[in-house]
DNA sequence: GGTTGGCACTCGTGGACGCAGAGTGCCAGG
DNA sequence: CCTGGCACTCTGCGTCCACGAGTGCCAACC
C-alpha cells in the first residue's frame, strides 16, 4: 500500500508530465508543488513508486514519466471528473441545437468533441437494437420486388430490397403494411420478432410466402448489428501527439480507419458511467499508446450507442472525462426531444 | 520552346524525383536514363528548365526538384495515363462485385482507391441533382405530419419530415403518393419541377396547401446540394508523405475533414476525363503541397459524382490517373448494374 | 524510521569542427 | 552545340566535448 504522500508524488507527476510532455524530475516537481518535502525525500518515493511499477524513466538520468499503470491509479483514485463550466454547457447546448437531421446530430457532435478535448472523436450512431421503431412502409416497386423502409425513434432509416417468391398484389401489401405497423409502431426491437410471429397466418396461403420473406427481412434489419455506422473526426489533432511522428501515428491511423476495430473498442466498455481505457488496455495493438475515453448515450435513460475520444495516453483525463460526459448528456437530450 | 532533350531531362527528373525522393543530379541522371549525353549538357538544359521555372533546387549545389509549373508540364505533355493490367482490373472488379449496398459501394471505392494508389481516396455519393427519381413515398405519422422518402436510381434514400398547415386525410394522401410517382418516377430530377407544377390544382381546396407543402419540400431535397457528402479514406498513406511531418500533414487533415473544402475541390474539375490539380493550383492553401487527381463517375453516359485521390505533388501520376479512372469505371458499371 | 543535504555518476542535448560527397557553374577546346 | 575539366559551395554526418539535469546512495539528523 502507498503512502498518502506517494500517491500524491503519482498525481504530481502525472499532471507535470501531461503538462509538459517532458520527463519530470524530482527538484522540479518540489518546486511547482508544495508537497512540503525535499527532493530526496521525493526520490525515495519516486524509487518506490517506481518498484511498484507506476512511474518509469526513458533512459537512466533522466526524469520519471507515469506508465499505463501510474495513469490507471491516476485516475481510479487520485482524479475525478472536472466538471465543464457553465459557458461551455451553454456552447455545447448552442452548437448542437443548431442539428437539423439525425446526420447533423452526430456531425456536430463529432466536431464538437475534437474541439473541446482536442483530440480524436468517435461517435457510433444511434445503435438500432436498443430504439424503437416508428414506422415500417413498404413499397411496391415491381409485382415480386417490395422495398422495405424502416424509420427508428431516433431518426435512422433503413431500406431493403426484397425479392418475393410470389407477385404480391397492392391489397396484400397495403394489408400487410397496416396489420404490421399496428402491431410494432412503438414497440422496442427486441420486442418485434414475438410480435410479429403469427403475422402469416392471417394471409393467404398463396402471400405467406412473401409475408414470411418481408419478416424475415425486416427481422435481419433490426438485428444487423454489422451495420453499425461510426464518424470519426478531429484526426488533425493527431499532429499533436508526440515527437517521433510516423512510428507513433501511422497504426493509429490505420486503426481509426477500420471501423470494426473502434465498434469492437467502443463496445468493450460496459460501465454504466465514463470508461477509459489505456495504452495497452486496449486489444488492438495498434492503440497501444493511446487512451479511449468512452461512455454510452442515449434518449431516455437507456444508452443506445457510445462515443468518446481518442488520445495519447499522455492527456488530461479528468478534463476529457469531463468533456466527454457532458457532450453525451446533452447529445441525449437533443436525440430524446427530436 | 524547349527542345525535345529538355523534355525528356524533365520528364526524366520527374520520374526519378517521384522514385527517390530525393534531388536529382545531373550525373545521376545521365546514368539511369539513356540520354546519350554528358552530364554536362544536362547541366546545361538543367540551367535552362530552372530559368523557365520548372525546376528548382531546394539549396545551392543540391540537386533539382520540379516545380507545380514543372509537373504540369509532365502531366500535360511528357506522360500518359497508365493503364491497369488484366489482373488488377479483375481484382478491382471482384472487390466492388462484393457490396452489397450503396454505402457499401463507397466504402469499397474508398478502400479500393486508397490501397492501389496508397494515397488518401475521396468518393463523393453519387449526387441527387444528375439522376432520377425510382419512387416517392409518403408516410402519415400525424394527422397534419408527413414523411417524405424520395429514393433514386442510384440507391439513396433521402427522408424528411412534411409539417402540413392542415390534416391530410389517408385517402388524399394515397392520392397524392399516386399521382406524384406517375408523373416522376424514372424522371431526371431536373425535370421533376416542371412535371408537378400543376399537381395541387387537381386536389380540393383544401388539401392544396398541403400538396403545394409537400412538393416545395420535395423540390428542396432534390436541389439540396449541400447535402452532398463524401467519405474518404487511406489517411495512414499521410504518413508516407515526407520527412518534415507536423507542418506538412497537419493542414492536409484539416483539409479533409472540411467536407466543404473537399467538395469545392472536387466540384472545380469540369474536365469529362481525369482532372489533376497541381500544388498552389488548388485554391484552398492547406493543399498547397498536394496534388488532387479526380474524376467524374455515373451510372451510364453521365457523371453523378467525383471520385480521386489527395496525395503529394511528387506522385506517380501516370499510375495515380490510371487507377482512378479504372476505378470510377467500374464503379459506374456497378451503379448501373443494380 | 523517516527525512535531509551532499556527492559522485550517468547520460542525453546541443554546439563546434571537420571531412567527405554530391552537385553546380563556368570555361576552354573539340 | 557538346564535352571534359576544374574550382567552388553546400549539406549531411560523425566526432568530440562540455554542460546540465537528474539519479542513487550514504551518512547525518530529528
Amino acid at each position: 500500500m502507498l503512502s498518502e504522500r506517494r500517491l500524491q508524488v503519482l498525481r504530481a507527476i502525472v499532471q507535470d508530465y501531461v503538462g509538459t510532455e517532458e520527463p519530470v524530475g524530482s527538484k522540479a516537481l518540489t518546486e511547482r508543488h508544495s508537497l512540503g518535502v525535499s527532493p530526496a525525500t521525493v526520490r525515495n518515493d519516486m524509487a518506490a513508486l517506481e518498484e511498484d511499477g507506476y512511474i518509469a524513466q526513458p533512459h537512466t538520468s533522466a526524469g520519471r514519466i507515469p506508465t499505463d499503470k501510474g495513469y490507471r491509479l491516476f485516475v481510479d483514485k487520485l482524479a475525478g471528473v472536472k466538471p465543464m463550466t457553465a459557458p461551455e454547457r451553454r456552447a455545447i447546448q448552442n452548437f448542437l441545437d443548431g442539428a437539423v437531421d439525425l446526420d447533423d446530430v452526430v456531425a456536430r457532435t463529432v466536431r464538437l468533441l475534437a474541439q473541446l478535448t482536442r483530440q480524436v472523436a468517435v461517435v457510433q450512431y444511434p445503435s438500432l437494437t436498443r430504439s424503437t421503431v416508428r414506422h415500417v412502409e413498404l413499397l411496391s416497386l415491381a409485382p415480386a420486388r417490395v422495398m422495405l423502409v424502416l424509420i427508428t425513434d431516433t431518426g435512422r432509416v433503413e431500406q431493403r430490397m426484397v425479392d418475393c417468391p410470389a407477385p404480391f398484389g397492392e391489397a396484400s401489401l397495403a394489408d400487410l403494411r397496416a396489420r404490421l405497423n399496428s402491431r410494432v409502431a412503438g414497440r422496442r426491437f427486441t420486442d418485434v420478432p414475438r410480435l410479429v410471429e403469427d403475422l402469416p397466418d392471417a394471409f393467404e396461403a398463396e402471400d405467406r410466402g412473401t409475408v414470411s420473406t418481408v419478416l424475415s427481412t425486416l427481422l435481419e434489419t433490426l438485428v444487423e448489428e454489422n451495420e453499425e455506422r461510426l464518424m470519426i473526426g478531429g484526426t488533425a489533432n493527431l499532429t499533436r501527439f508526440g515527437h517521433d511522428f510516423p512510428l507513433t501515428i501511422r497504426p493509429v491511423l490505420e486503426a481509426l480507419e477500420e471501423q470494426v476495430v473502434l465498434l469492437k473498442l467502443l463496445g468493450e466498455a460496459k460501465d454504466p458511467g465514463v470508461t477509459v481505457r489505456i495504452g495497452h488496455e486496449n486489444a488492438h495493438e495498434g492503440l497501444n499508446s493511446t487512451s479511449v475515453v468512452s461512455v454510452g448515450y442515449g434518449s431516455g435513460g437507456e444508452a443506445v450507442a457510445k462515443l468518446g475520444v481518442v488520445g495519447p495516453t499522455r492527456m488530461d483525463y479528468p478534463g476529457t472525462m469531463g468533456a466527454v460526459r457532458a457532450v453525451a448528456r446533452y447529445v441525449g437530450q437533443i436525440l430524446a426531444e427530436s
